[in-house]
DNA sequence: CGACATACTATGCGGCGCATAGTATGTGAG
DNA sequence: CTCACATACTATGCGCCGCATAGTATGTCG
């Protein structure tokens, strides 16, 4: 772990689309908290190392929202964990974030080459 | 102007990514506040219209920071501006940052894609 | 001269990532 | 068996920055 010397650049840009990312990782299945946790470092190269403290207010903050919804699991073996899905309202959601944050985007870049290039 | 009920994702979007814009822009030729604020405006499709309260603030953390520097300009004609260049490290910083930016917004990408294809 | 655009300054709120700390159960090495 | 470590969630407070808001003051144009 040992999170190298965060940015403020670089906490600005996971700040604005941590919802986004984690609604997107839900569509594709029902995780866990942790399970998430885990799951963002491993892709994302790296960019998306959430902390702890980090992901589980954004989680309750999502089923506060009505985004996702969390059940408990006692697992014969193994800890207890609370299982987070993606409701219809959530799904609704991650789909228009994720074309605002696309429009976004190519607004930056149409800047940026604009700017690089004169 | 009337900035319609700004989201807040939209909010931290736009937040994601202040300096770096700001920073293109001036990459281009030296310009004072406002004429920035309307530059933004005209440019990235209604994404970046700025409020005076975002940009001025904005504006005196780069100086701050040696990325800009300000010198005041008194026209024959109109009214006195102060025109912020970038300097040799502002010019370091927007390429840092631009590179900086493009590698996240490439791990966001793949995070999206991967989950709305499974 | 009055309305509106131009141009900068100043202050405070609110949201959220992060740091930090705490609780508690499961697992595996010795 | 026990101690260290991983797993898994909960809780609290700080600090940054976009935005709202308000204030000041000089141009320009009908």
């Amino acid at each position: 772990m040992s999170r190298v010397s965060t940015s403020r650049f670089s906490t600005e840009l996971v700040r604005s689309c941590t919802d986004l990312v984690v609604l997107a990782l839900l569509r594709n299945r029902p995780m866990y908290g942790y399970e998430i946790l885990v799951n963002l470092a491993d892709r994302g190269n790296g960019e998306f190392e959430f902390q702890q403290g980090t992901l589980y207010p954004l989680l309750y903050r999502l089923e506060r929202e009505g985004w996702i919804a969390g059940s408990w699991e006692t697992p014969t073996t193994g800890k207890r964990r609370k299982i987070y899905s993606l409701t219809a309202e959530g799904q609704k959601a991650e789909r228009a974030r994720s074309k605002e944050w696309t429009r976004f985007t190519r607004a930056v870049e149409s800047i940026l080459e604009e700017c690089n290039h004169e």
